[in-house]
Parts: C-alpha cells; sequence; structure tokens
DNA sequence: CTCGTTTATCTTTTT
DNA sequence: GATAAACGAG
C-alpha cells in the first residue's frame, strides 16, 4: 500500500495519509497539489472508503475531471478496483444545484426550478428597475450589471449594504434606498417564479443547512469532504462547509493564499488564514513548498514579487530545475511592438520544437488581447482564447436556451419575456399581458391558445403555443427537442439578426452538445453552471488535435502550466489595473495576481509592458495614448532577476534587438520554381 | 405599443 | 464600442 506514495516527497506523503481530523494543505504554485489531493483521494479509497460518500468541491468541472481522472490512475495501481468515479465532484454551485434539487421540498423549493446565469439575472433586474420606476431619475441609476454586482457582493460577503458600498462601489451610495427597494423587489420576483441565480444555490444550500436535522442528513451523505482552491471562497461558501461538518471530522481543505484572486467575488483570504483556530484542537496544517513546474530563476523572480505582500502563510518556494535563463522583462515601445514581439517569439519557439498548446500568452483583461487576435487571424495563427467568453451570451443562442427553459419551468419569467418578444409585433407590453394570463390560469401552457394576441403576433403565436405544448407533453425525448426549437426559431433567426449563416452554426454546435447530457434539466442547469470555457477564433473551435496557442486571462489561467508564459500589458493601470488602486487590500490582489501569471511557467518567461497604450472610453478625455510606467510590483531592485529587452519597432517584419530577423534566399527560390 | 434611430454615458476579473 | 434613455414614425 505504501507503494502509492512512493512517488511523493515526505510533506505531500503526510498529506496524503493524513487521518480523518481536519485538514490544511498550503499548497505553494506547482507543488504538486492536484497530484497530492489525488493520492488523498485514491488512499483513502483504498483504506475502504465509499467513493459516493466523498465530496469534492473543486472550482471547475475540469479541475474535478482532472483529480478524479487521476486518482483513479492511481488506485488502479494499487488495487484490482473497477472504475474510481467520484459522483458527487464538481464546484460549489453544481453541488448545490443537485442537492437542492433532491431535499427540494424541505426548503420550500419547486424541484423543477430553473437556474439564471449573470444575463438573466441583468435583465430581471433591469425588468423591475423599470417597473419601480427607478430609470426616471434626474441622475442616471446605475447600471442592472452593477446592481447585480452589488446584490452579488452583499450575499456572497454576508455584509451590510451600506457598508459594501462603501467599500466597493462608493459612486452608488446615494442610491442605497433605491437599490434596498430593487433588491428586495429582485428577491420576491425569483422566488414568485421559481428561479435561482448563482448566489441563491448558496444561499438555499446554507438556509437548508441552518435545520440541525437537516443539516446532519445532508452532512451525513459525505464521509469525507475535500475543497480546492480554499483560498477563493468566500464567507457563505466557508459557512456552508463548516455546518455540513461541524466538527472537521473528514474536512480537507487545500489552497495558497499567495494565489488569491477572487476578492471581487467576495472571497476572502481570512478563510484559509483561519481555517487551522476553528477547530479545536486546530487544524493541521502542511506545508507543499517544492515547486516542480518552474525554473530556479522564475521562482526567484516570482518569489520577489510576492515576498512584500502582508499576511501571509510564509513559504519559501524552492525548485530543483536548474537554469541559467533569467525570466525576460520586456519593454515594448507600443501596443504593436508588444504584438510584434509575442507573434515572433512564439513562432520561434515553435520553430524549435515547442509546440503552440506548450505556449499560452495571459492578460488582465479580456479585451488586452484584442491587437493580438487581429494579428494572429492576420497571420493564419490558431489560437484558443480562455475567459470572457460569450457563447451562451450570443443573442442567439439564448434565446433558444430560453425557449427550453421557459418549457422547464413555465414560471421563468425571464425566459418567457425574452422568447415572447422574438414575435413580431410583441414588446413588453404584451410580453407582460400574456404572462398575467398565464399566471391567472394556474400555469397551464394550454391556456396560451386562449390569449388574444396582437394582430402583428396573430401569424406567429400558434406555433410558439404548439412548441410549447410539445415540448412539455412528454411524448417528445430530449434529443429531438433541441432540433425541434431550432426549426421553430430559424425564420425568428433569420429576420432578427444578421450573419444567420454563422449564428446557425452556433446552433448546430450548440445541439451537439445538448446530445451529452441525459436530460433537458441536466442540459440547461449544467451548461449555465459551468459554461464552456474557451472560444476559438472566427473560424469555430478547432479540432482537439490541432495544434493552437493560449490566450487567456490571468483568472481563467488559474491551476494551469504551460512551458513558455507571455504576460502582456505588465504596466502600471493595467496590472495593477488603475480601477482598483482604491484600497490596499485591492492592491495586494494584483500584486498576487502578477505572482500567479508568472508562476503558470515552466522554463520560459517573458513579462512585456509597453510604455504607452491606446486608452478608449476613459470618462470625459476619450481616446488617446497615454504613457505607461513598469507595473509597481517589479521594483528596481527587482530588475537583476530578469534579462532586460527592449523592442522597439512597429513593423512585423522587423528585427528584434539582438536577434537578426529570419532572411529568405527569394532568388533562390524563384529560380527553383523552374528547375 | 412596437421598433428603429439618435444621443449621452461610461469601472476588469467569473461561479 | 457597448449600454441605456429618449424620440418619432407607423
Amino acid at each position: 500500500m505504501d507503494e502509492v506514495l512512493d512517488e511523493l516527497n515526505p510533506a505531500q506523503r503526510a498529506a496524503a495519509s493524513h487521518g480523518s481530523s481536519p485538514l490544511l494543505i498550503i499548497a505553494g504554485a506547482g507543488s504538486g497539489k492536484t497530484n497530492t489531493l489525488a493520492h488523498r483521494v485514491a488512499q483513502l479509497v483504498i483504506d475502504g472508503a465509499d467513493p459516493r460518500r466523498i465530496l469534492l468541491l473543486t472550482f471547475s468541472r475540469r479541475a474535478a475531471a482532472e483529480m478524479t481522472k487521476r486518482a483513479h490512475r492511481i488506485a488502479a495501481r494499487a488495487s484490482s478496483r473497477g472504475v474510481l468515479s467520484i459522483p458527487w465532484s464538481g464546484t460549489f454551485h453544481a453541488i448545490a444545484n443537485r442537492l437542492l434539487r433532491l431535499h427540494a421540498i424541505e426548503v420550500g423549493l419547486d424541484p423543477a426550478f430553473t437556474v439564471l446565469d449573470r444575463s438573466d439575472s441583468c435583465d430581471l433586474l433591469d425588468l423591475l428597475r423599470h417597473q419601480l420606476g427607478l430609470s426616471e431619475r434626474k441622475r442616471r441609476f446605475p447600471r442592472k450589471a452593477t446592481c447585480l454586482a452589488i446584490y452579488s457582493r452583499v450575499v456572497n460577503a454576508q455584509v451590510p449594504l451600506e457598508r459594501c458600498l462603501d467599500e466597493a462601489f462608493p459612486w452608488c451610495k446615494e442610491w442605497a434606498q433605491d437599490l434596498k427597494q430593487l433588491f428586495a423587489s429582485y428577491v420576491d420576483t425569483k422566488q414568485r417564479r421559481h428561479v435561482l441565480d448563482y448566489d441563491d444555490l448558496l444561499l438555499y444550500w446554507n438556509h437548508l443547512m441552518v435545520d440541525a436535522r437537516l443539516a446532519a442528513r445532508v452532512g451525513g451523505r459525505f464521509d469525507h469532504v475535500l475543497v480546492d482552491e480554499y483560498q477563493d471562497t468566500n464567507a457563505l461558501q466557508a459557512d456552508i462547509l463548516f455546518r455540513l461538518k461541524p466538527d472537521g471530522a473528514g474536512l480537507t481543505v487545500v489552497g495558497d493564499d499567495a494565489q488569491s484572486i477572487y476578492a471581487f467575488r467576495a472571497a476572502t483570504v481570512r478563510n484559509i488564514l483561519d481555517f487551522p483556530l476553528r477547530f479545536a484542537p486546530p487544524a493541521t496544517i502542511v506545508t507543499l513548498e517544492q515547486n516542480y513546474r518552474s525554473t530556479q530563476p522564475i521562482l526567484d523572480a516570482a518569489n520577489a514579487v510576492i515576498a512584500s505582500a502582508r499576511e501571509r502563510f510564509t513559504k519559501n518556494l524552492f525548485s530543483t530545475r536548474r537554469s541559467r535563463q533569467r525570466p525576460f522583462l520586456v519593454t515594448a515601445a507600443d501596443e504593436d511592438a508588444e504584438v510584434d514581439y509575442v507573434v515572433t517569439r512564439v513562432l520561434e519557439q515553435r520553430e524549435a520544437g515547442i509546440p503552440l498548446k506548450r505556449q499560452a500568452v495571459l492578460f488582465r483583461a479580456a479585451h488586452h488581447s484584442d491587437g493580438l487576435e487581429v494579428e494572429l487571424s492576420r497571420r493564419n495563427i490558431p489560437f484558443v482564447k480562455f475567459g470572457g467568453l460569450k457563447f451562451l451570451e450570443a443573442a442567439h443562442v439564448k434565446d433558444v436556451m430560453c425557449v427550453l427553459r421557459w418549457a422547464e419551468n413555465v414560471r421563468d419569467q425571464v425566459a418567457s419575456f425574452r422568447v415572447l418578444q422574438l414575435l413580431p409585433g410583441v414588446g413588453p407590453a404584451v410580453a407582460e399581458r400574456v404572462t398575467q394570463h398565464l399566471e391567472e390560469s394556474g400555469f397551464e401552457v394550454g391556456s396560451l391558445t386562449r390569449f388574444a394576441a396582437p394582430g402583428a403576433a396573430r401569424d406567429d403565436w400558434p406555433a410558439l403555443c404548439e412548441l410549447l405544448g410539445r415540448l412539455r407533453d412528454g411524448a417528445l425525448e430530449w434529443e429531438a427537442q433541441l432540433g425541434l426549437v431550432r426549426r421553430w426559431y430559424q425564420p425568428h433567426l433569420e429576420r432578427l439578426h444578421d450573419h444567420a449563416q454563422v449564428r446557425g452554426q452556433d446552433l448546430e454546435q450548440l445541439e451537439q452538445i445538448g446530445a451529452h447530457y441525459p436530460s433537458r434539466e441536466r442540459f440547461l442547469s449544467e451548461l449555465t453552471l459551468d459554461p464552456p470555457q474557451a472560444t476559438g477564433d472566427h473560424a469555430g473551435p478547432p479540432l482537439l488535435d490541432e495544434d493552437y496557442l493560449i490566450l487567456s486571462t490571468i483568472h481563467s489561467a488559474k491551476g494551469q502550466e504551460w512551458d513558455s508564459v507571455f504576460v502582456l500589458h505588465a504596466s502600471d493601470g493595467c496590472i495593477p489595473s488603475d480601477m482598483t488602486t482604491a484600497t490596499p487590500e485591492q492592491i495586494e490582489e494584483e500584486r498576487r495576481l502578477l505572482y500567479v501569471a508568472m508562476t503558470r511557467a515552466r522554463d520560459s518567461l517573458h513579462v512585456i509592458h509597453p510604455m504607452r497604450y491606446f486608452m478608449s472610453q476613459q470618462r470625459r478625455h476619450g481616446d488617446r495614448h497615454v504613457h505607461a510606467p513598469r507595473t509597481r510590483f517589479i521594483t528596481d531592485e527587482m530588475l537583476d532577476r530578469f534579462d532586460r529587452v527592449s523592442h522597439g519597432t512597429r513593423a512585423p517584419i522587423d528585427a528584434i534587438d539582438g536577434v537578426p530577423a529570419p532572411t529568405v534566399d527569394v532568388a533562390a527560390r524563384l529560380k527553383a520554381m523552374w528547375t
């Protein structure tokens, strides 16, 4: 049995073989965290734990799948056990969704509730805001996305509205009373419509656990609870966890306080810092300090960046991967030069045998890669972008999803409003009347045929009624439903949107994705809770065996690694973003963000900052070029940890300083055409 | 009441 | 370069 743990270092082994008292694993970047956790799971199962009674909470479904796969491999080597699968694994939100459908009645929910994604929640807030007359004030009311962000923070940080506004949204303070009214109405409407937003999933789960007997039943489902990326959980999630396992028995959390980057989503580093003392005796702490990922020079630079952080579990990451190559700190003249530098180096490295897939370009905000994306497309270099993704946000995809959601939950007003307004001649007023009609008929879809549609919509009305009827009567298999919706939607698509051809392809893709799910409910909830992460370029999603460059926001790069990493826009104003320089805590988070980006690199790291960049939509000033100094997190004292390069040219074919441009013998090639 | 057009206003990161 | 309010035609 010990063979299982043989390949681990002593600290990892201690973590993997720890008993069932509460355990905190502080896992530095690249310290084999996933591997250690997978070993722990495998070890538990080998020792007789029932995998169906293990709860694995991760940051994404991808992380859960990776962990399970590895645990299975490890366990398979040590015993003759069949496939190891952990049915209860996924994000807090996804697990909440499943538990709530099981325990819906106990918390007064309809088991057929539907889940609103962010833009649905925005739409609902927008609707209510108009109904409450908040849009007709002298000064402009905060935009709907801001309203949702405020609401979400109040819920997740568990702080009063006033304090939340003070801390994070000071420019909205004057609206406190109106916001309260709006949120009250928002909560009320969600309840009447049997819809839950992301935050509700956690809130309902938490309230499910407030009742001691229910908590015992839910907690009793699991002998072991393991939480990954604990530094990025919020107060509400911690609350749920301690209610699930009040004495900490069987509880393991893993994380790295130096990589906490989700404070904007109300995650708090206090969760991990305070974890040990929530128990008596305190939880065991195991620290993983050996880094298996990066070379020592890369680690030296990253350590220097994080060294000035304030409160943290001290640890000193070290690597055995020696190298003489220090990371590059590149000064580019402007954004064009930055793009040119990246493209040139990426191609060079590919020539040298590093596939595009093992190289990544990371940035603070999704739009920071705009220029690069244009250039990559122009040069036919395939890429996939993670983060800032819009597949489910695209209007036509939303339209189809909402038809299905309406069919799933007749009371889902966000969905019905959207679908109804697809018909010509139907606007908010008619949609409202339809909703009234439905409600008065006890939400019986058959009653829709009796609704007197206005003249312009009369022709399209019967088709919509029939569609909903067929989706709900239970005679139609799930596989056939998406096709049915798509055929109904096609004429509307052509009437409402440009590029109907391209959008139609998206819908075909959606239909293929749908085929992987067993039911409409699973399709709808799992897609909203864990949407596809990446967008390809305009040519559509690349095939899996194709090679492509990775573009990613730093947030979406969490937990990943690449041979070569480029960090764009390492300028003050971008990292830290000049919107977040208000409080010291925010600045600390931006420092950790840079740290996370740098520690993704295995062999080579290029940190690039353009001296000038183009700034658009600046209030009052309009678009203009601004001069930007290097990020404050790389101070003059740290410069000796980098090799410095400057890249000043704009023309893509010019030489990089010190590196000769590739030359082509045109004469010889022309001659060769004729021989 | 709907729907297209014009005008003023802008806070990133994501489950 | 998107979003939200306001306006005007049908």
